[in-house]
RNA sequence: GCCCCGGUAGCUCAGCUGGAUAGAGCAACGGAUUUCUAAUCCGUAGGUCACAGGUUCAAAUCCUGUCCGGGGUACCA
């Protein structure tokens, strides 16, 4: 039943008749009409071999006996492709398909697989920017995907909350609270100057009263509980759930970090100098060392995620995403090397590095930096807008690519805004269907051939290719790709209704035929969406 | 200096495991509205795919170099 492989079936018979020993051919499908559905470059490809002229080889492979002729005819064009012409019979079964199967249309079964997606991992130290955003975004799309293809996924969010930048965050909370209650404490260099740092240092007041000695645990311990909360919750409020914190001081107690340090040095892939202990990469292909534990007897970032990362492995993940921004780029390469030197499998590890997040207002760019609280939060964000157009905003660009977040666009709800072309047009399928049933009560006997203009059969083509590209999603770990398959289903669709009446009581047959691929449409829109985490109303 | 990402229509970007005439949205212009929801559709216009070499039957796509933009390059995470 699968084009894909019936096809292929059809070159592999070919060139098994004639004793030719080739693999490398593909087989892409044409978004052009002209040259049938889909096209294989295997006679280009075979024409040094054979010693043919490619448009021969294409010739004779078209003219080689086709036991699927139920599902496609051949010809060749120059300059030497095989096209295939794809029955229309066949769509119709696809549209069939996808009527019968609905929410699982494209979904794998279960693979007893495990897979575990990692991202935000930010430390308590502020509220989540809208650089954040976009990776809780990804991060959430991805396990989606992961999902969707049968693996079962955990979510989990790794922070520390005992290193240094959460004494200075305490320090910094301190600075507030006597600040407010009318000492004269400065805030310290490189301390954190936000906003909610008042409301929390309020908030101590409030219950502690005002005699808390700098050196309190209050600051640092009120402080993390306070911020992670609102992280939880602005998290919560995009509609993203974790299922499993990780602290990193949780590799200390347990002596994790120790045991590397020891292996590494066993090993004889570390050493002292300078009172430090260095990670003797420029030994494994690096230009040069790097610390793993500074003079001052603290561990670098580098030390506890390969700690952390072991333990990944060993918790025996079948397959282990890691979701970074750009500024790690240079960074886990090195934790991945601090594996292979404990000897741990590294080959299921996927990392997908996302770049930086501005956000455009009035035209303008609005330059962020964190420390110096100038920054947009995604919780600003969320007053503004509606969770579905922030989860589509930040998918806009592929992650490999720089995000303009325009603000204005993002707020306007007119039909510039293209979230809204998405769920408009399953609105549209919804309302029809409604009035459909309104307006139509005979029993009518669906016989979908009657399918036969030009714009249902590109409709059920594109609705077909679904599975196919939920694979190639998976392969890239990309909404995007998704995304921008979902645009072309919907212009698809507006495209059709556009120049189609669905319900037409003079014609209830062909009623009939075009309502199923409505709702084939319908449940494609809706299981895209909803991997994507994006609502699909009925109404707008 | 070194590393990563980007440079495609006026603007924002798809396309990039090489394939046949490079796509979409916005902006511009012209049409469709007694509507199955016009948040839509149809049409016109708009391109040396940054530049230069190379590989190939075939390059926006791969390789090398150059230029421009963004980011990284800590005994910060």
């Amino acid at each position: 039943m699968k084009l894909k492989s019936l096809m292929n079936d059809f070159i592999q018979n070919y060139l098994d008749e004639n004793a030719i020993k080739f693999e490398d051919w593909n087989i892409s499908m044409n978004s052009q009409d002209g040259f049938g559905d889909y096209s294989s470059n295997v006679a280009l490809k075979l024409t040094k071999q054979l010693k043919q002229s490619p448009i021969s080889i294409a010739e004779s492979i078209v003219n080689h006996s086709n036991p699927f002729s139920d599902t496609f005819t051949l010809s060749a064009s120059h300059p030497g492709f095989v096209n295939f012409h794809i029955a229309d019979n066949h769509y119709h079964q696809m549209v069939n398909k996808i009527n019968e199967e609905k929410e699982n249309f494209g979904k794998k079964k279960k693979l007893n697989k495990s897979a575990n997606v990692e991202f935000v991992s930010c430390n308590p130290t502020g509220p989540l920017t809208v650089g954040h955003g976009r990776q809780a975004i990804l991060g959430d799309m991805v396990s989606n995907i992961l999902t969707w293809n049968g693996y079962d996924v955990s979510r989990e969010y790794y922070y520390n909350d005992a290193g240094k930048q959460m004494r200075v965050l305490a320090e910094s909370c301190y600075a507030k609270y006597a600040q407010q209650i009318g000492l004269k404490v400065p805030t310290p260099e490189n301390g954190y100057v936000g906003n909610y740092l008042d409301d929390i240092a309020l908030k101590i007041i409030d219950k502690y009263g005002k005699n808390l000695k700098s050196d309190n645990k209050i600051f640092r311990d009120f402080t993390e509980k306070e911020i992670f909360s609102n992280i939880k919750n602005t998290l919560d409020s995009i509609g993203i759930k974790f299922d499993i914190f990780t602290k990193e001081g949780s590799f200390y107690e347990n002596g994790a970090i120790d045991n590397v340090l020891k292996e590494l040095k066993d090993k004889e892939l570390s050493y002292e100098k300078d009172g430090a202990v260095w990670f003797k990469t420029s030994s494994l292909g690096k230009e040069e060392d790097k610390v793993l534990v500074k003079s001052s007897g603290e561990p670098t970032y580098r030390l506890p995620d390969i700690a952390y990362h072991a333990d990944k492995v060993d918790r025996g993940f079948d397959l282990i995403v890691d979701i970074f921004g750009a500024d790690h780029i240079d960074t886990y390469p090195d934790v991945i090397l601090g594996l292979k030197c404990l000897d741990k499998k590294t080959d299921h590890i996927k990392v997908v590095i996302h770049q930086f997040v501005t956000i455009k207002k009035s035209g303008e760019i609005v330059k962020m930096s964190t420390r110096k609280a100038n920054f947009v939060t995604l919780d600003e964000l969320n007053d503004q807008l509606s969770s579905d157009i922030i989860r589509y905003f930040f998918i806009m660009r592929g992650a490999n690519s720089h995000l303009d977040f325009d603000l204005d666009l993002a707020k306007d709800e007119s039909e510039k805004n293209p979230v809204y072309y998405l769920q408009y047009a399953n609105a549209r399928i919804s309302n029809l269907l409604k009035r459909y049933d309104k307006e139509i009560t005979e029993k009518v006997k669906i016989n979908l051939s009657l399918l036969k203009e030009k714009d249902e059969i590109a409709l059920a083509k594109l609705l077909s290719e679904f599975p196919n590209k939920m694979e190639e999603v998976l392969k890239v770990l990309e909404p995007r790709k998704l995304a921008t398959y979902l645009e072309e289903v919907a212009a698809a669709y507006h495209k059709f209704y556009g120049n189609h009446k669905v319900i037409d009581p003079q014609n209830l047959d062909l009623s009939m035929a075009r309502k199923k691929l409505c709702e084939a449409t319908k449940t494609i829109l809706m299981n895209g969406l909803s991997i994507l985490g994006i609502s699909a109303p009925e109404r707008m």
